[in-house]
DNA sequence: TTGAAAGCGATACCAA
DNA sequence: TTGGTATCGCTTTCAA
């Protein structure tokens, strides 16, 4: 079957494309076209499955309909849950989404924000590295609609929607120390993201609060980029911090999950001798041995959130008060923390 | 800073639009193009952040130097592991992905593969419902570049690169078979598509090589939109089954982790009163109690592989032979089906 | 070597 | 109501 154009089917009828365009943006009765041009029109072009250039139509209305989503990682589950809970959100609205993965790289985000201009996308969600304070200012300054999600730049006044790192982590900790803990291991990422900044203050806020001081020589803070190299050794130091620490904060899923491997390879009873305690979660966490208590990330509703104020923003008023929203998340105990 | 375009340089300039044009596409030197015109051009295209519009370019140039993903289901690890391979190894092309999820719905899926072609992406890679076989045909019927992946039609002659499910389950059932076990129920999903299919004759080929009986009784297909609430029953009645089986073989991941924990309310012991092997595995499979044997599927080959052959095919050979790949999964013994 | 002009396929303004 | 035509921003052919 032979590709079928707006101007194909306005000689073929001997209309103008102007009708054909209407009819077919269903603009045919606003515009006063005789009904009969119309069902001739609306027959053609069902007949021979016309279907619009969606680059020149974008191109000549100056709309994409297609909305960008980058993110630092789609295999980090975390993300893929938000990117697909995104797509569902957008299902029907007519946009499509057009995603990438910064892998964490500022230069790299740069890039991809600018091809996603490029297409004309209308609006951006980002998971930003946070490090791209310029990039970020000048979308805010061309009035560019975009959303930040999961990070946010705290100096930039923008919309996002993100979790209470504080509080996750602070909660968490203090249920070990509720639990009787008191030299509790914390593991996370070098805090070049703010997300990861504001974890390490709650764990700090949370012993402080219970009247414990905060030692260094507990905190070990792998990189991003070669953690899983650094685990074993952040996990043997912090067993050998004077007579071993008694339980773990870990800041992330995955860091979760090697710290546990490496805890099993080391023969160490959880929560026995070592409880341990994650921010965020895989999807068998629950069936882990011991189950993994967790702090839960409101992943729908961050992307939800986000999507509503990222369309509302395109297609609503020009200058809104930025929407900021920081959700809360939610301590699921299970048993790597024991018993009272 | 105000936008530039390509009309703004050259009138700047004083050049043509063509000139500008031809240096910025690294043409300049084959067009004989003065080097210090080039140089001027360069200059001022960078000091003004000069960024063509895609759009028009590739309404232009009919090209797009977008590749559609069409996937079931983004948050699906498996899924998004091969999304993650594909976007890293597309890295550097000049190729962005405008990825789908179909969420299996076969109507959806015809949907998004109009919706992609409308939007001029220049190749597809699918991984299909497996329901759509008109579609898919008359792609390959209009010579459109795509690859299909983790499913395929067998009916049509089609790129494809997907996994030897007869022979994953067909290897997990042996081993179960190896390891003493007689009595093998089977959860899986309604075989609506040909890769299930394929799941449940290695199952039951695994059976007849060692000269078991194929029994309809110790299948349970669920629904895959209502799995969840229908594992219970499942499990249950292969528990109550003539004395309870004495071990499980899962149809896929998350079926094994639902399953499981079915399993566990019911404080069944496994791999003691009931072993179980899964097809495909969650994050953290390993650490689960008991830890989770598991056919690994090559979710990185696929994803590779798949790119090669789409870009090969988009850029390459017109008319070349279609290029089918059966990958290999490997079987990873942890304890969940017991020892020797 | 450079530039004018004709597309790419659709939208939308303005007359008629 | 309908149709001609300019326009979106860029690429590319063909003359000069």
């Amino acid at each position: 079957m032979k590709k079928v154009f707006l101007k194909d089917i306005a000689e073929e009828l001997k209309v103008s494309k102007t009708a054909v365009s209407l009819v077919l943006n269903n603009k045919g009765d606003e515009n006063k076209i005789s009904q009969e041009t119309q069902k001739r029109i609306l027959d053609y072009a069902k007949k021979h499955n016309y279907v619009p250039n969606q680059l020149a139509r974008s191109l000549s209305r100056g709309k994409s309909e297609t909305i960008g989503l980058i993110i630092p990682n789609i295999s980090d589950t975390f993300y893929s849950k938000i990117a697909g809970y995104i797509e569902l959100k957008l299902k029907g609205s007519g946009y499509t989404v057009l995603f990438s993965s910064s892998n964490e790289d500022p230069k790299k985000e740069g890039e991809l924000i600018r091809s996603m201009l490029n297409r004309q996308v209308e609006g951006l969600i980002i998971a930003s590295t946070q490090q791209n304070l310029k990039e970020i200012e000048s979308l805010k300054q061309d009035k560019y609609p975009f959303v930040l999600i999961d990070r946010h730049y705290p100096e930039i006044d923008t919309n996002y929607v993100v979790v209470d790192n504080y509080d996750g982590i602070k909660t968490a900790t203090e249920h070990l120390l509720r639990l009787g803990r008191r030299k509790i291991g914390f593991i996370t990422l070098k805090p070049k993201l703010e997300a990861i900044r504001q974890r390490l203050l709650g764990y700090r806020a949370a012993l402080e609060g219970f009247g414990l001081e905060y030692n260094d020589d507990l905190v070990k803070e792998l990189d991003p980029l070669n953690y899983e190299n650094m685990i074993g050794e952040a996990v043997g130091e912090l067993l050998k911090f004077p007579n071993s620490v008694d339980s773990i904060v870990f800041s992330t899923h995955y860091l979760t999950a090697i710290g546990l491997r490496e805890l099993k390879n080391k023969k160490i009873r959880v929560p026995q001798e070592v409880a341990i305690v994650s921010f965020d979660q895989l999807a068998a966490f629950d069936l882990v041995d011991p189950p993994i208590t967790s702090v839960i990330q409101p992943v729908k509703d961050i992307a939800e959130h986000a999507v509503e104020i990222l369309i509302n923003e395109i297609e609503g008023n020009k200058n809104p008060v930025m929407v900021k929203e920081t959700l809360g998340s939610k301590l699921v105990i299970r048993k790597s923390c024991g018993t009272f």
